[in-house]
DNA sequence: ACCTCCTGGTGACGCTCATCACACCCAGCC
DNA sequence: GGCTGGGTGTGATGAGCGTCACCAGGAGGT
């Protein structure tokens, strides 16, 4: 068996040890073999396109292990990072129930292993179940609060500053209380700005003078906060 | 029978007029003659408050008649509104399948009619209700959906022209191919500014500037779009 | 070794728009 | 009549930041 991008694929949702209590597919056992007769496992490369926005919606996306960019572009080519996915998560899920085009592109970050499951097969699955339908309920509504969270960045927000302190404490979040949180992400300035709707020069030169201030250093992609508190002014909190 | 809103309240669902097939209400027989056991029909008038951001939940409320106003407001003062919820939505519902607080706040902009029901019975009625449950995560679907369209104009857009132009054509997406399309809103200038993310100034001038070249009239509570084709061009499409 | 591509860093310039300030109009109300 | 108060129209000003332009460093390929 050869494993060509450093992982093992999990094929059986059953015996899967990659779950955690906030997976979708945390489920009954019922439900979970149902799903595993379902769902086809694949292992994707860095960089790989699941979908792009405007096509209409083939299925969802289970993300078992890596990183998804869930990302929106305009007609000029502006893009706009919508969010990171993490493992457990669905992606396409909203495109899948309503049956309108996904609304959003898809792009694995890093390897991954998903599950694709076809969008009458889920449909169909989510009548049966209706633990999973709640289940997906509760998801979706998890990604309506985060985009209602991205909302308030871009829209009640003035300063490009503010936005990035937002998103630096939002990543620092689950890091409680270390006196210097340390968060490893792999994001360019580029993706950095894409993600609080600015410019890549900008991000540059906040991060510089967060450096210079001593309140945040992003150094490879290693993010250390040295002085939360100022961070917290900055947003308004 | 007092009508203290300049309508009658119509408490029974199973025989309620006002639905339609977009509504959350249109469901089959058994399910709603389930949701009209739990719900509490009320009229309200305008200016109430059904919610606020921060609480937890209580539960959902069903929109029958009339607008509501969803918005969220910064630590500054500062508001964004959300969308104008439109006659069979239901409000809440985030927040109340996912027990985390609302995050938005609700006001209603006129008389409504809403049937609220509490969190413990909706939860109880989706499980029991597969395709009652399948219609929520339609409905939620769709939120996250309006929300993503705000995250693009609000982040994927340079100028509030650009963002104002997409919102009128927002707003006359439903007029189909009328010459002149026309629209009746009861919104003023400050509140345009805050779905769009500008000041109420900016929105005087701009529609000041789109009167003057002929492209869209604001003339009391309604809207008239004299030349779409440059509201498109302003937006990139 | 070289070249090339991508990322990060920095200066200069200028547009957009938020903000403040005020003046006007139309309500409703005392 | 003369208040007040909410909505609208308009000018002046200046901060913020997007854009362009260019350079330096590092990774990876040949």
């Amino acid at each position: 068996m050869g494993s060509p991008y450093g992982f093992e694929l999990v094929e059986n949702c059953v015996i899967c040890k990659l779950r955690s209590d906030s997976f979708f597919c945390s489920l009954p056992k019922a439900a979970l073999e149902a799903f595993d007769r379902i769902k086809y496992s694949a292992a994707y490369p860095a960089g790989a396109v699941l979908f792009v926005e405007g096509q209409s919606p083939r299925g969802i996306y289970m993300l078992c292990k890596g990183r998804v960019k869930m990302s929106t572009t305009s007609a000029e080519g502006k893009t706009l990072i919508l969010k990171i996915a993490q493992p457990g998560e669905v992606l396409g899920m909203h495109a899948t129930v309503s049956g309108t085009p996904y609304e959003i592109t898809a792009e694995t970050g890093q390897p991954c292993q998903l599950n694709f499951v076809k969008r009458d097969d889920f449909l169909k699955f989510l009548q049966q179940h209706g633990d999973a339908c709640l289940k997906a309920a509760q998801h979706l509504s998890k990604d309506c609060q985060s985009a209602y969270q991205q909302i308030r960045s871009l829209g009640l927000s003035h300063s490009a500053p503010e936005r990035l302190a937002r998103l630096l404490l939002e990543w620092t979040a689950s890091t409680h209380d270390q006196a210097e949180p340390k968060v490893k992400l792999a994001l360019t300035h580029e993706e950095i700005a894409q993600i609080i709707g600015t410019s890549r020069e900008t991000v540059t030169r906040v991060l510089a003078d967060f450096r210079k201030r001593q309140v945040a250093v992003l150094k490879g992609s290693t993010l250390t906060i040295r002085n939360k508190s100022v961070l917290e002014k900055l947003v308004g909190a």
